[in-house]
DNA sequence: AGCCAAACGGAAAAGCTTTCCGCTTGATTT
DNA sequence: AAATCAAGCGGAAAGCTTTTCCGTTTGGCT
């Protein structure tokens, strides 16, 4: 029963329409701390995110009460953009194809964005609806890309997006002493494993 | 004036030897910690840990310089406990029964010290040698208890240890909107299946 | 134009971790 | 047994961060 309009992956709920300059600063907020987060890390000072955002303290605990409540948008923001990818990348290339670039998308949400795994496990109350959102938002777009896949018969229909999920979050665990490469190495052989057809070189490994 | 002496399974790396008092403090702190951890949460101030250690703040900081040694002491005691409980389960029952014993306890470990999981995910490079350790540690002696139980021919001895303590950590995870009690009876249900006698009741559901 | 609630900025408050230093005490020597 | 003194202690204060507060600004509306 959401009857607000136009809050596309909101902050945290918005229950009324944002004046124009706030939505503004919502965005730019969200946009400054996914840089800062990747740069610095999670547990950089707020001060840096409102600075690059070019807004003040204030501006940002309007929007987000808590500091996790603005580690929670970002990463849920992180899902949506990986959920976005799906139906675009099924209409610009072939079912097969769409699903291997998908999961290799999928896989750098993981790897590459230290803090959706430590929110995931932190045990923090504040995050505890974020694995929900998570399976929720992207087993449907993982779903669609399979069984587009396994229709054409290009890969095997014996998968369960769920089950795929987890095992390429289970190869994406950091593990001591391996290379940086070494999940998305692995996550590639997994891929080239669900296809049917005749073994390609290079499609996976490559950019 | 030989300044190296014992440091059973210490705090940080003891290059000298302790006073008495200090020792006790050590431990103290480390009692502490573990039991505000538990109950709090890692994320519980300090000072309600040297409050009830009796100590003051400075003592805490003396002897972990950054919160974060005092996390990383505490994980790893709790590592060397499970560690040390393999010999005594070994010594007390018989080898299949002290394995299963074992791998409860080890469950325990991951399920409810909450602080381990996201110590070992954080990404917060104070604790990158905690997997090391994790490992190093507990792979011997769960390696001990499979081959004693394998010697025996009451469980399979196709399985090794790390693999087993993969497996058991990844049912550990934690799952959306699945009951506490969940990864422990999941858990029970792989202990069942190592064992190459006649299906019994009651064994590891039960407490 | 003029109104005003929504939104802003940033100073101040609150809370945590970490440092500092004068005082205390366990161990050692005499 | 007393003296000595470095190891160790406690807690006040410094340094950072997050969070609150409130006077000022401004977008949306009439």
């Amino acid at each position: 029963m959401p009857e607000n309009a136009a809050a596309p992956a909101g902050p945290p709920a918005a229950p009324r329409r944002l004046r124009a300059d706030a939505q503004r600063n919502v965005t730019a907020l969200l946009e400054a701390a996914k840089t800062v987060f990747d740069t610095t890390g999670v547990d950089a000072p707020a001060k840096e995110i409102t600075d690059l955002a070019g807004v003040g303290v204030g501006t940002l605990y309007r929007h987000f009460p808590q500091r996790s409540d603005l580690v929670k948008a970002v990463v849920q923001s992180n899902i949506d953009a990986c959920a976005a990818a799906g139906p675009r990348l099924r209409a610009a290339h072939e079912p097969a194809a769409a699903l291997a670039a998908w999961l290799r998308e999928y896989t750098e949400l993981l790897g590459t964005k230290r803090g959706l795994a430590s929110a995931l496990h932190s045990g923090d109350p504040a995050y505890e609806a974020l694995p929900g959102y998570f399976l929720e938002t992207l087993t449907p777009t993982l779903t669609a890309l399979l069984d587009a896949a396994a229709a054409d018969g290009e890969i095997r229909d014996d998968v369960a997006a769920k089950d795929l999920m987890f095992a390429i979050a289970q190869l994406c665990l950091p593990v001591a002493g391996e290379s940086p490469g070494h999940s998305a190495r692995m996550v590639g052989i997994l891929i080239d494993g669900l296809s049917n057809g005749p073994r390609r070189q290079g499609r996976t490994a490559g950019q």
